[in-house]
DNA sequence: CAGTGGTCTAGACCACATG
DNA sequence: ATGTGGTCTAGACCACTGG
């Protein structure tokens, strides 16, 4: 009945593969703003799976702002509700300062080995004082820093692969995420991140204060990086500098489901 | 089989009420730290429900990360990793405040009548212009102001029951939640907020700027808050002050279910 | 291998909104 | 009265972990 017709394969799980259906027809325009969604039945019998399956997928979709259910009416595209920075998820940067109309671009500040502080091999799950990887880097907007990030990264995800010295150059850690999955194995799925305030003549990056106003407010997230298995795999701390970006968030009520 | 049995009873969504018994059990101590709960299927069984709902509780207890679930092994009591200050949850600023070991203190700072501006009034989908009610308070800790908030109410929310005078005494709507609840029969259950950096020097409450330290960095939250139906309900500015506060967060890939 | 959590189904019934 | 989403069930099969 529908052009473009996509069902689900096997393999990964029908639930997860009908969000990805759904999201591409919501990007994509197939199901307008404001539009009624098929309802759950009609979607069920469209992609040959349950309505319990769907509605899992519709679930995803709700909780993440895509579409809003009224009981009894139907299953709605949100409006511009779209929330465009959502702190509760992970960030690309690359992404971030595009989307926001500045020019990417990324500096490399310095890296070295150092003694981890207590509270970070606590965390990290490595004996007291180990060695870590230091790296800071700048990302900026128009050629202006916006955001600066410290990661903190323990020798063992990559000594197989790298020798000490490769690590040190710039970049070499660039983009981090793909560098964390391909070259260490590691997927990250979530953070663990504290939030606080500051102000630029109040922080340290690689032993040197950031450039510009030292008054610029600063949005300060130091997180823990936890693999599938739960287990952490690096620190970070990221400092948003307050001029040009913002950041939204969506909060509920605890154990309000979806 | 077990003493203080305690079954569900229907009127609430059996899930939901597993949520609460499983909560209850693990912050009494029923299941220590680090202990493995009875399987889905014996818990299933002993709430004479079906697998699928304990399921779906268990699914809200790790997304809220009370419980941590291995794939072929059970599902476990979380170690220290309950979140402190959840960033992404409503907070109750006076169980925030006591729970950091302060005493916790309320100061009416002003309220009045004014026109909205053009972002409020579009956020709460009034009239442009229209009236609004402005109140602002401090919440303070040992006596120190640590948090500020305006709220913006829309009049007809509460001008079936109170006059406008009543509404501009000290504390008329303190606490919010259960004068919104009980007064104006309006259960917040979502934000959508957006969060940035701010200096203390660089704001005002009611014409005046916060107590204190000019240069203090300060957490500015902006949100629209929701009833359950998705009809905003009023705008809240907060303050937080970064000295003695800190909020965590939660981060996770987008569509990562749970 | 046995036991656990992960996915999925088909079908039932309920609660809500609308005409 | 109809059709929608909300809740729940019983049972099936799979994938993973551990002894």
């Amino acid at each position: 009945m529908v052009m473009n017709e996509r069902l689900p394969q096997r393999s990964s799980p029908l639930e997860s593969q009908i969000v990805e259906i759904l999201v591409e027809r919501i990007q994509s325009g197939v199901y307008p703003v404001n539009s009624r969604l098929p309802s759950e039945s009609e979607l069920a019998a469209e992609f040959a799976v349950s309505r319990t399956t769907v509605r899992g997928a519709l679930g995803t979709l709700a909780t993440n702002g895509l579409v809003k259910r009224r009981h009894g009416v139907g299953t709605f595209i949100s409006p511009a509700t779209r929330i465009s920075n959502p702190l509760n998820e992970v960030i690309n940067f690359a992404e971030l300062i595009t989307g926001q109309g500045y020019a990417f671009g990324f500096r490399h500040i310095g890296a070295r080995f150092r003694p981890a502080e207590p509270g970070v091999s606590e965390a990290l799950g490595l004996a007291a004082g180990a060695e870590i990887l230091e790296v800071s880097k700048a990302f900026t907007a128009d050629g202006v820093p916006v955001i600066y990030t410290v990661n903190l990264i323990p020798p063992h995800l990559f000594e197989q692969c790298y020798s000490r010295q490769d690590m040190l150059q710039p970049g070499a850690t660039e983009p981090l995420y793909e560098f964390l999955e391909g070259a260490c194995g590691q997927r990250i799925e979530q953070y663990v991140a504290t939030v606080r305030p500051s102000i630029a003549r109040n922080i340290l990056i690689h032993d040197q204060p950031p450039e510009g106003d030292p008054l610029l407010p600063v949005l300060v997230i130091e997180e823990v990086a936890y693999n599938g298995s739960g287990v952490p795999v690096l620190f970070e701390i990221e400092y948003l500098l307050g001029d040009r970006m913002k950041f939204d968030l969506v909060r509920r009520r605890r154990f309000s489901n979806r």
